[in-house]
DNA sequence: AATTTGACAGCGA
DNA sequence: GTCGCTGCCAAAT
């Protein structure tokens, strides 16, 4: 046994690798399931340390809003939405993520 | 050990 | 309906 990294990045990892394909959780959503549903921020920089060896779909991982992460996250908003949109994930309109439809509802 | 940053969320104007 | 500011948490430097 050994010390991974911090508990916290832990659980949210196990979280993000529990969305199903063709669906979407807001970092709020997986903040409150690994048990700090004010820890947002810190659910978005631990997908920025998730390591690739892990498979960690955090394309699948949302703001509220429906919004996609930043350009300089994915190598582009477009590229996110065609990868979610390649696996099922239902957009609106204007480019964003339709929760109402594509929300992962655990 | 302390400070700063960050891939957010919610509320108000 | 759009735009901006504040507040919270943890990790990294």
């Amino acid at each position: 046994m050994k010390k991974h990294s911090c508990g916290f990045n832990e659980s949210i990892y196990r979280i993000a690798l529990r969305i199903p394909r063709g669906k979407v959780a807001t970092y709020g959503q997986l903040a409150a399931m690994s048990g700090n549903p004010r820890a947002a921020r810190a659910v978005g920089a631990a997908m920025q340390n998730a390591p690739e060896y892990m498979e960690i779909p955090c394309h699948r991982v949302v703001s509220s809003t429906g919004k996609l992460a930043p350009q300089y996250a994915f190598g582009g908003e477009d590229k996110q939405r065609a990868l979610l949109a390649s696996e099922g994930v239902v957009f609106k309109e204007n480019g964003t993520i339709d929760l109402k439809k594509s929300l992962w509802r655990p």
